[in-house]
RNA sequence: GGGAGUGUAGCUCAGUCGGUAGAGCAACGGCCUUUUAAGCCGUAGGUCUUGGGUUCGAGUCCCAACACUCUCACCA
């Protein structure tokens, strides 16, 4: 126990000395502190409020002392005084930072014009024993603050800001689709069978099955079975696991949100796309612009929508159907491509010219249909599949497709992925197959990345500042 | 997994050429009834991440380990 808890500890007991239980209950009558301060009228000496929250600042003036009380809504002030609080005075002098308190008495202001609650009662809720992070600086080491993010939280409240940001988001989305008739539903997120994406999946083990199961590494597969069911609009959000490397833009679980409806096609869903993250962006975030990192986002609409060849053309500077072309691109690159599929050399072209100057927002549109085995191949180029991805910020935002409802020509599809990756996990999964024959009505998809779209509208340019518990190694004991 | 960087008081950070550890905040004692990161006086606080090595002497130089950050690889 180091020496600042013993201290701490060393009040605890006198606390507990004057009769008084460290550790509250219920709190009753407490008003948000903004809501205070909003209702509050100046020259009206009638005023009472009640608030309660944790102590972030203390200034102790001898027979006064100010607080600074924070709690979900912001921040309000408490005076407490030995003339108003009579025999609480004791447990006021031993308050300190980081303990939580509630206070009410008599709403005013200081001569500084500060809105203050004169408390004539003090609660003290929940004693704080370790000593918080320096109230200046705040909690700054990035380690600790992952760590221990309820530190963090009240200690950086641009924290707390983002966070209830992110929430206020994924609210505005599922009102929106709700609104629109879709059914928000949830599907295995244990899986016999990891499909629906190429990901490495974790594995974990049922013991009275004595079976394996994955962590799903994509709902798709169960969420298109509800089409065939007849749920027409359907969506969910929710976590998916993929066993990769950590970065910037990558937590090894991470929420998305997809959407499958009935009868549509991949441009309806780029519709929907653009009008669920413009809905964001308006409601969320001031002007149409977003700070991100280095760069300026403009959400104003429309969006550049780009073939992915043109992208290709302009950026890597080689036509996608004179594969030779692409082939000497990817050697310059460093692209060993001597193994490689043509589809897969243009999209290491691709991922090595084009992602890096999607800046604003841009709808790349009609993949090569060999990098998309969920995708029904377009009508009219059978090389190409009806597919769109969302970039902004050289990140991929988004996914969708018109999906493949051809049993004949999904069962082809799984067969040809399964050879090419023999190591991988994944299995044929015969069952969506049979789901696909009873008949699954055309429908468009589409996944959005939450924590990526977090990312952007709330200009925070790494994962792990929207993911409230980012995955750490175990710290040393 | 590769490369680069970081690790000093509870927190935020200094620490020169290798010469024996510093500030602010927090804490502790004192003064103070309108403060705003309150102020003033005083006190205490360190296995310099860990383990080796070089040296008369290491926070500082070398090696290794651990953790974190960035980056690359992996990543529909």
């Amino acid at each position: 126990m180091s020496k600042f808890e013993r201290q701490r500890q060393e009040k605890l007991s006198r606390i507990k000395e004057l009769g008084i239980e460290p550790y509250g209950s219920r709190y009753e009558g407490a008003e948000a502190a903004e809501d205070i301060k909003q209702r509050f009228i100046d020259d009206d000496e009638t005023q009472q409020a009640n608030c309660a929250g944790r102590i972030v600042l203390l200034r102790d003036i001898g027979k006064l002392i100010f607080i600074t009380l924070r709690d979900r809504s912001g921040t309000l002030q408490a005076g407490l005084s030995k003339k108003l609080l009579g025999k609480q005075w004791e447990l006021a002098k031993l308050l300190e930072l980081g303990d939580t308190i509630g206070a009410s008495g008599q709403l005013g202001k200081t001569r500084t014009g500060e809105i203050t609650i004169w408390a004539d009662s003090v609660t003290l809720l929940s004693k704080c024993l370790l000593p918080p992070p320096e109230k200046f600086h705040g909690l700054a080491d990035l380690d600790q603050r992952y760590r221990q993010r309820y530190v963090d939280l009240w200690a950086n409240p641009e924290v707390m800001e983002r966070f209830k940001t992110r929430s206020a988001i994924v609210k505005t989305i599922r009102e929106h689709l709700a609104s629109k008739g879709f059914l928000e539903v949830e599907t295995p997120m244990m899986q016999a069978i990891a499909g629906g994406a190429a990901a490495k999946p974790f594995v974990t083990h049922h013991n009275s099955l004595d079976m394996d199961l994955y962590l799903r590494i994509s709902p798709e597969l169960f969420l298109k079975r509800l089409l065939v069911g007849g749920l027409e609009r359907v969506f969910e959000i929710n976590r998916n696991f993929r066993n990769e490397g950590l970065s910037r833009r990558h937590n090894p679980e991470f929420t998305m949100i997809e959407i499958y409806q009935a009868y549509a096609d991949y441009n309806i869903m780029m519709d929907l796309t653009e009008e669920l993250v413009s809905l964001c962006v308006q409601k969320h975030c001031p002007g149409n612009k977003v700070e991100f990192g280095e760069f300026e986002i403009d959400f104003t609409r429309p969006w550049r929508r780009a073939k992915y060849g043109e992208l290709l053309k302009e950026h890597g500077g080689c036509d996608i159907d004179d594969t030779e072309a692409v082939r000497e691109k990817a050697r310059q690159l460093g692209v060993d491509e001597s193994q490689m599929d043509d589809a897969v050399v243009a999209n290491e072209v691709f991922e090595a010219t084009v992602e890096e100057n999607l800046i604003a927002p841009t709808f790349v549109i009609d993949y090569p249909a060999a990098l998309c085995p969920l995708a029904r191949r377009k009508k009219d180029n059978p090389q190409l599949a009806a597919r769109f991805e969302l970039f902004i910020a050289r990140m991929e935002l988004a996914n969708a497709y018109t999906e493949l409802n051809d049993p004949a020509q999904q069962h082809e599809n799984f067969l040809t992925q399964l050879r090419g990756e023999e190591e991988s996990l994944t299995k044929m999964d015969s069952d969506y197959i049979t789901a696909l024959k009873y008949g699954m009505p055309p429908a468009g998809g589409l996944g959005i990345g939450i924590d990526r779209l977090i990312m952007v509208l709330t200009g925070a340019v790494t994962i792990r500042d929207v993911v409230l518990f980012p995955l750490l190694r175990p710290a040393r004991s």
